[in-house]
DNA sequence: TATGCCGGGTA
DNA sequence: TACCCGGCATA
């Protein structure tokens, strides 16, 4: 699964040569997407794929996780910064002025987990995206809000931010890396110690995005440490290929489909994925739902106890201690297996445990394994068949 | 396909 | 009630 990192319309060079996102535009994009469609008076093609220059791709092949990831973390980032064209809607511009000024970041909607669950962990790769050569350009094509408002509105709500999490600032400077609690602070730092030209108020302010990213301090005591965010690779400066001004890692696709809602896809995250400790909590009672939703077919003792020598399969009743006695977590022969064991079983002696539920088998005799008088005397010999089986009914003389 | 036998019909 | 048979399930 490999796609090429997605270059958006807002994307834009920092002063470092890199690309980035502004990590307000998200949230314009959303402003935007449910704006009238009056805002693009002008009809613009729709693409679907717009070649991106080879520099800007991944080299190999960008992790579907890693991109949807820094997809989701440029939505949760809000910066203080609003680059807002004149030309926009004015209805939009104060969504995300509201959100994004105010020195203080707000939690609406930028915070939080987003669930990838579409498509069961496959998400749709978004298309490339060119670069514009404007920053402050309108937008040349709507071909991304389109696919990022798919994006952003197929999926559920976010869920809000914990309570235990704090939102803190670090700064992405080289060597500083200072922490600070407030946009306004992490901001004035950056301008004043790194950029250091605040003569330029509106250059700064927007470069100061680009230094700093918003991490999540985990005040759960509870959580291990594991659980602490750890800033995104991609928001460093370091990072050739864009750098995202983010919060914290959401979880991969396949390790929402285990923890998203729903018994869709009730698998364990994919091995070797480090799994959050958020996230490797939910997986049991995914195990644990597997069993519930199952256990109408697994507690009834089966009774197929009575004949192990027709079974050459798993013995029955290793199979019934091995489901009774497994433990929640760890992984007992699942229903499925349980249920095609008991299908492949020969039923020659519980025929009407193995088929259908009908209310004529119930009553119907099993058929004995003693010969009748057919097949004693023969068809040519009826006259010496017992009265029953001439009757056609059951054999009096051969009792089972 | 052969066999066992249930359920129903008929005399 | 005795007898017969269609039809279904199973081996």
């Amino acid at each position: 699964m490999t796609t090429p990192l997605p270059k958006t319309r807002l994307g834009k060079r920092s002063p470092m040569g890199a690309l980035v996102i502004a990590p307000c535009h998200m949230t314009e994009l959303l402003a935007m997407s449910t704006a009238p469609p009056h805002i693009t008076p002008e009809p613009r093609p729709v693409s679907c794929c717009i070649d991106v220059p080879k520099s800007y791709r991944s080299p190999e092949s960008v992790d579907m996780d890693e991109m949807m990831a820094a997809m989701v973390l440029t939505s949760l980032s809000c910066s203080p910064i609003v680059q807002s064209p004149p030309q926009r809607d004015p209805a939009t511009a104060p969504a995300c002025r509201m959100e994004c000024s105010g020195g203080e970041l707000s939690d609406s909607g930028s915070s939080g987990y987003w669930s990838w669950d579409r498509g069961s962990g496959s998400p749709v790769p978004s298309p490339p995206i060119a670069e514009t050569d404007s920053l402050l350009a309108p937008p040349p094509d709507e071909g991304l809000d389109m696919e990022m408002e798919q994006v952003l509105f197929d999926e559920p709500a976010p869920r809000k931010r914990k309570n235990s999490v704090k939102v803190a600032y670090r700064c992405l400077w080289p060597n500083c890396g200072k922490i600070l609690t407030s946009v306004v602070g992490i901001k004035r730092h950056i301008r004043t110690l790194h950029l250091g030209h605040s003569s330029e108020p509106e250059q700064s302010r927007r470069e100061e995005d680009f230094y700093y990213t918003e991490i999540l301090l985990e005040m759960d005591p509870t959580a291990p440490p594991a659980a602490l965010p750890a800033v995104p690779s991609a928001a460093l400066p370091a990072n050739p290929g864009a750098r995202w001004a983010s919060c914290t890692s959401p979880p991969s696709p396949a390790q929402q489909a285990a923890a998203g809602p729903g018994p869709r896809t009730p698998e364990p995250a994919a091995p070797g994925v480090p799994q959050p400790s958020l996230l490797s909590q939910s997986a049991p009672s995914c195990f644990w739902q597997v069993r519930s939703e199952h256990s109408y077919q697994a507690c009834p003792p089966v009774q197929v106890l009575a004949s192990p020598v027709s079974c050459p399969w798993t013995p029955p009743a290793a199979v019934l201690n091995t489901t009774q006695v497994a433990p929640f977590r760890s992984r007992s022969i699942s229903v499925g297996e349980q249920w095609l064991q008991q299908q492949n079983t020969p039923s020659r002696h519980h025929p009407a445990a193995a088929s259908p539920p009908r209310s004529h088998c119930a009553s119907r005799r099993a058929r004995g394994e003693a010969k009748k008088c057919r097949k004693v005397y023969g068809i040519e010999h009826r006259d010496q068949w017992c009265t029953a089986c001439r009757w056609k009914k059951a054999c009096q003389r051969f009792l089972d």
